[in-house]
DNA sequence: AATATTTCCGACTAAACTACTTGGAATTCA
DNA sequence: TGAATTCCAAGTAGTTTAGTCGGAAATATT
């Protein structure tokens, strides 16, 4: 039940990005620097989030990516879902390969999955990268007033 | 971010199990076929349910399975617990093998598995099976009346 | 024009994990 | 005794994970 290093390691690209947004392209070696992460590897993530047009990219020297929309618009989710795919406890609450569970309207267990399911997407879909630069805000706030008191 | 064969086997053999709590030792064989679910395989899946005390056996012909505890105190976070290991969308969050992660402080993606883990946590630990066991009492109720109507 | 920087693309891979299978020993009821 | 069962240990094919490797294409700078 965890998620793979794809999203993780994702994520954590998408907020550094955030973090540097209106700065111009950032280039993926130094997100893979800050965030410790195989630029390689980061390079096949990225690919899938410009794919899903999360992200833009400028090729050449002085090139690099640059979130493709203001970090209130997107959604810890769509990051999730993009890298991941769908979200979910169990094949038969995602999407609609609803096939090899044909008693759906009896399966008391899938009632759990779907809730499990619901509280996940919640947090997600709720929670956009600007809401984490307000919690970092936050965050840096709090340790500063804890150091100088 | 799906939980494996371990989890959603297990929790449906508990619930078959819940279902006929009180009649006596239910055999692996019932239940493997009921849930259709290989039975050697689930033969070790309960074999880890039973070491944690979720279930008692009795040997030898006649022999069987049962609930060690009545289903209203037995939560689906028990069973998943028990058969997945810590629940979490990534290792910070989990128990208490903190290290690698030595920035938690300030980390604010580890802020977003937190309330991910929290709000699963919180829908396996307030499901018992006696809710599951409730749930299907409503979901028969609904479909007779659906179907008398 | 040449060079350095950077993204883009496709193939490969070791290690771990998943979802089992196989074979048999031990226990208990009839 | 024999049938039904749980208990136990080991093996295994296939998939997934988390990368690596090598180079082509595009662009800014000199």
């Amino acid at each position: 039940m965890k998620f793979s290093t794809k999203g993780r390691y994702g994520l954590k690209a998408m907020f550094d990005l955030a973090v540097n947004y209106g700065e111009g392209p950032i280039t993926l070696k130094n997100i893979a620097q800050r965030q410790e992460i195989s630029e390689h590897y980061l390079e096949q993530l990225i690919a899938t989030l410009r794919r899903a047009k999360l992200v833009k990219s400028v090729r050449g020297a002085q090139g690099g990516y640059m979130l493709n929309h203001p970090p209130e618009e997107i959604t810890v989710g769509d990051i999730i879902r993009s890298l991941e795919g769908p979200v979910g406890p169990a094949d038969c609450v995602m999407d609609a390969d609803a096939e090899e569970c044909r008693n759906q309207e009896s399966c008391v267990t899938r009632l759990v999955w779907a809730r499990i399911q619901e509280s996940v997407n919640d947090v997600i879909d709720t929670t956009t990268l600007g809401d984490m630069l307000e919690d970092q805000e936050r965050m840096n706030n709090k340790k500063n007033y804890m150091f100088y008191i």
